[in-house]
DNA sequence: GTGAAAGCGCTAACAG
DNA sequence: CTGTTAGCGCTTTCAC
């Protein structure tokens, strides 16, 4: 064996006087070896520092171990959450994450998918709604694991893990309701697929009890889009509370407030939606209906791997139920 | 061809009536190829979806596109933004990124330098100081192609790319100064790789301009942990000006200062450094030396891949300058 | 300009 | 319990 190669499962047969098939065996524990000629070959192992080659067992259709998981943004707090729950989860259980940022673009989306597949990671993550439709067909048709986080699409075979956005629509209500606010409006992210559940847990909410469904108005996914709306909110609505879709509008909508001198939570009450670190760095800190971020990024790793393994073809969803962190960016209405 | 089979590049040759050699100088647009016969493969390829499958070239020896990108702790947002630039950029060359969360723990750092290595991974980016020293003597034995990304290790061969950290620390102490500061302290990074630079810039320029080099305290890297060193350094030292060593520190002092009930800027100056998105969401919004992320993990993914395709074997580090970029935490000295 | 053939490192029957 | 063998899909001389 020349020096300068990587030592193969032939270099190590050869040393330990024993067969590559011998040595395959004792790598991956299986068949039968004696104790013997186990040891013998970890011991050898150990001095070549073997390291195998997980091309060739992956061209052989073993798995590669890899997940390909994509965002839409890596900068927004929600997304980086996810992704680093998961990978902390892929690691523990032998898998690594390839990360994949997409920016929304179909395009994009397509020729990552591609190239990933090209890589052959065994299967996806998807953190947000797909823009290319017809990609996720054909990793259906295909029967390629794939796996929605934090959505849901129920067009298709896919498992998902989610919070129960309804039920965090419903708990923000509670919780505005039960502190005297009435006129309240909600400013929800546009074209996310979170949206409509929240909405409606929140809308529905007040209806149930006995009040107005409170408006709600649309802001992109960043805190500047956010803020624009919110204040125009704030100008017309003149609301005692303000109900942020998610996190980054809840920061929207703080920054709206001192901008437009109002103090939280004296002259309003916010709350915000996820519970991400965003909540802690702002001041003053929001209150937030939590979703439990790494239950979910775990479960989801859990059952795409689950999913690999077995092949089954019957769709698993899990949803998670959120949970109230009061902090201080919300109060009880004045008189 | 098995219909559920993904088709091979024989199934497109026999499908083309030419041989598999020809269909792989095709793909790699290699070789000789008539005109005639090239359309005739690609049209082939087209209809069957034809996708290379990696790891048989990666068995061949071709690099897989892929780099290992290892952090300490993903939710730090610096790292985030490093991240995020950086798989921008190593998707436009064509490479993707495969995620190492390693939490400063040595073992992990070596499990998940293997792992990545038996996956014929090109190439590693190292964002912060790795535990492992021997590992990192392997990887420089061996010549395996890896970066220093933001900072730098004198004592081993890697490239590397950073902001100018002694510059930075200028910048601030400059800024300061010209604000009317004297009776100013700093809160560096423990155990940081760029701290060093940090402090020696913003110390050198206090005494370059005749007064005393202010003190530093150091704080791991929490707004946690930074609250609570700054609430002290307040308390003890009453400085006008605080300079936070990074923006995670930045923002601890900004926490401090507001539940010491002193008023940014009127009563602290606050300046941070890095200049992540952090700094504009915290209120009031943080003036910080910038550093130049992005150009930095550009540079970071081209000089990586420029190595692992060069194989040069002369070390290349490249510095970029930091910039002043002013906000609302700080202002000039009440006289 | 195109094809035949060997082999990258590993796995999995199947023999022995 | 261990070895032989035949590929996995692709690349790359080297003939033709």
């Amino acid at each position: 064996m020349d020096r300068l190669m990587k030592p193969t499962i032939y270099d190590i047969a050869q040393k330990a006087g024993v067969s590559a098939a011998t040595v395959s065996n004792v790598v991956n524990s299986r068949g039968r070896v004696g104790e013997e000629t186990r040891k013998k070959v970890v011991k050898v192992m150990d001095e070549l520092h073997y390291r195998p080659n997980l091309a060739a067992s992956v061209l052989k259709g073993k798995p590669a171990r890899t997940i390909g998981f994509f965002v839409p943004d890596m900068l927004n707090p929600i997304y980086m959450e996810y992704v680093k729950y998961a990978e902390e989860r892929a690691q523990a259980c032998g898998f690594s994450i390839i990360m994949c940022s997409t920016e929304n673009d179909p395009q994009k989306e397509r020729v990552q998918a591609d190239i990933l597949r090209q890589k052959n990671v065994d299967g996806f993550i998807i953190t947000s709604k797909f823009q290319n439709e017809q990609l996720l067909q054909e990793l259906e048709q295909e029967g390629f694991p794939s796996l929605c986080l934090a959505h849901e699409r129920n067009e298709f075979q896919f498992d998902s893990v989610t919070g129960d956005d309804e039920q965090a629509g419903q708990m923000a209500a509670d919780y505005l309701v039960s502190l005297n606010h009435i006129n309240v409006a909600m400013i929800a992210e546009k074209d996310s697929l979170s949206s409509p559940g929240r909405i409606t847990g929140f809308q529905k909410r007040f209806q149930e009890l006995g009040k107005n469904a409170p408006p709600v108005f649309f802001a992109e996914a960043s805190i500047e889009r956010a803020k624009k709306v919110a204040k125009e909110v704030i100008r017309e609505k003149k609301p005692t509370a303000l109900f942020g879709g998610n996190d980054v509008i809840a920061v929207g909508i703080i920054q709206a407030a001192r901008e437009l001198n109002l103090s939280i939570p004296a002259e309003l009450s916010v709350i915000g939606l996820d519970n991400t670190f965003l909540c802690e760095i702002v001041s003053p800190q929001v209150t937030a209906i939590s979703m439990p971020v790494k239950k979910i990024s775990y479960k989801g790793i859990d059952l795409l791997i689950d999913k690999m393994k077995s092949g089954r073809d019957v769709r698993k969803a899990a949803v998670y139920p959120p949970a109230l962190v009061e902090r201080v960016s919300a109060q009880k209405r004045k008189k």
